[in-house]
DNA sequence: AAACAAATCCGAAACGTTTCGGATGAAGAA
DNA sequence: TTCTTCATCCGAAACGTTTCGGATTTGTTT
């Protein structure tokens, strides 16, 4: 392995020289430049990153922390389609990405800021971790910078983008009131995400709107899970049967839901009208086609990881970014009779 | 930061011992470790690892070099899952993977060892990046050790992990001859991966075996892409009226293949049966459902991740790792009348 | 001729570890 | 007593860079 020693005394010249060469600094004549550049060349150089980083004291990395990057998730669409944004942006600068685990049951169990200090990263995106994962709290205690997906929190070195929650929420469920629903029933994610929070308050907002008292017993947790709506789906149905329509708080879920329906003999949408929250991609090709509230998942992603660049490169203090959703009708959902 | 160094004289010893302490070796008193184990809690250190890397001459990170880790791809879901299986095998080990993005038209234009020379990785997994790519040539010239995902090439230095291609377009191709089918198009990627070649291989193989000579005209190139499938197969189907059966070396290019079918008022599969590769999650949700060749995407990823570790963790040498395929019987195939 | 400025170069320290080769002292063996 | 052995520790070099502060040479100004 080449280094800038093997270069100075090829070129006989100083380390000094052929550092401040090889970086573009003024202070070296024309001559020797093109010297030691072509004497890289010849060695097939490539500077030794880990001791640059070494002294520069930051090493041009940045970490990606996702839970729940697995299986699952992938049919989601959702973590990956994020991931991806954050990689176009990163693609396009100086650093790069390095993937930290957590959601696995890993012996070494490292303390967010024991991976960060130890990896030396410059700065950090977080996305899917629970309301309770104790990482929220050492990142507010930490220094490094950061840009959480999804979850409202920000602080002097923390930003966060996200998307209007309440908003989507409340348009899926005004969406089925003007279609004339009243008995609305919701498939919530869990009690640890933020979002799902959100979505309720959302769909609490619209019924209010219509004069429609909340009822606690419409509402279940399908912990974003196909499965899992599908149980929830079964149960609400079966309790409820008034029930004409119901909001899924993921299109996972939603389909899950369908399936419930079905199952139960429930034409959708002409019994049972059923709108999603995402907009994956599965939810144009199903039948039927998913009606949905359509958040940019690739511009969340994007979008972090612009943030979290500027805030580093050019000392930008961090932003709270909130993304518009959009109502998306398919064929899902249809007026009550 | 608190370094080795504070440890030291916080502790009243020097750095080697603190060192030594702290890696678990034995020429250290037990008291002296506690102490020191004590101290370095105390301070909240954490090692650098940017300097251990350095002297000690090794990473402990991997290189995960995809081409089209995109938009498109996230759809398809076949990247995706490839490197979640690899990102749950690395999960499990001491190692951490820095992503590295090739197919972007990022300025820093930096050759393939270039890349892992300076970020010094230990290994590298490669994904989807095609036979001209010079990165090929690169890695064979190079002594990293790596391993590829379905390009069957090795060395001293790299092994890979694919499917049997030939086996699994074979079994396709027979399931429509079983079928009766006799006039069979397919849709291929493109000629620039190695997969296409041998799927191509094995619609030739299975024609053979029932004695149907193989006809150029009858197979196009969809480069793997929904749109372009479509049109492909809008244009199979007007120059070959006679084709009764389609076979697509992509799931996602089967999807548009159908929507091609439909739109020339085929029926699915009445007309035209069509089956696709890949199994994605999609396939299974369409309709109608998809006939298709399912691959173990995930294992695909873990058995890379897999070899790579135990290449550079036990010195074990490279190997080639072929997966068995399975073919999937769906509704988009039926018997011609 | 002396003084100054600009251009070009370099030595050495620093970043935070690991590790080689010994040093020290105490205890046991001769 | 002297020699060995063992347990425990440490100094200093090394990894490959960057950068501070200065040195040298050349040309320009007074």
């Amino acid at each position: 392995m080449t280094t800038i020693k093997h270069i100075a005394s090829q070129a006989g010249v100083s380390v000094t020289t052929v550092s401040r060469a090889l970086n573009g600094y003024s202070d070296v004549n024309a001559e020797t430049r093109k010297k030691i550049e072509q004497v890289a060349k010849e060695l097939n150089y490539s500077p030794n990153s880990l001791a640059r980083s070494l002294v520069k004291n930051q090493s041009e990395t940045l970490g990606l922390l996702v839970s729940g990057f697995n299986k699952e998730s992938v049919k989601d669409g959702f973590t990956v389609e994020v991931m991806s944004g954050i990689n176009s942006y990163i693609a396009e600068t100086q650093y790069d990405l390095v993937l930290f685990n957590t959601d696995s049951s890993k012996q070494r169990k490292k303390t967010y800021t024991q991976l960060c200090k130890e990896r030396r990263v410059d700065g950090v995106i977080l996305q899917g971790i629970k309301t309770d994962d104790p990482y929220l709290e050492e990142v507010m205690e930490s220094d490094i910078p950061c840009v959480f997906i999804d979850i409202p929190v920000s602080s002097k070195h923390v930003g966060y983008v996200s998307t209007d929650n309440v908003e989507g929420a409340r348009n899926a469920v005004l969406h089925l009131l003007e279609l004339g629903h009243r008995n609305i029933g919701m498939i919530n994610g869990h009690k640890q995400a933020f979002v799902s929070k959100e979505r309720l308050e959302g769909y609490k907002q619209a019924l209010l709107e219509y004069g429609i008292s909340f009822k606690d017993q419409l509402v279940k947790d399908g912990s974003f899970g196909e499965k899992e709506a599908y149980r929830e789906t079964m149960s609400l149905l079966k309790e409820q049967p008034d029930v004409t329509s119901v909001f899924c708080a993921s299109d996972l879920m939603a389909i899950g839901a369908i399936s419930a329906a079905k199952q139960l003999n429930y034409c959708v949408p002409e019994d049972l009208s059923v709108v999603g929250y995402d907009d994956i991609p599965l939810s144009s090709y199903i039948s039927p086609s998913l009606t949905t509230i359509s958040q940019d998942k690739f511009a969340l992603g994007y979008n972090a990881a612009e943030m979290l660049v500027k805030m580093l490169k050019y000392q930008q203090p961090p932003e709270q970014c909130i993304l518009k959703t959009e109502l998306k009708i398919r064929s899902s959902t249809s007026a009550t009779s």
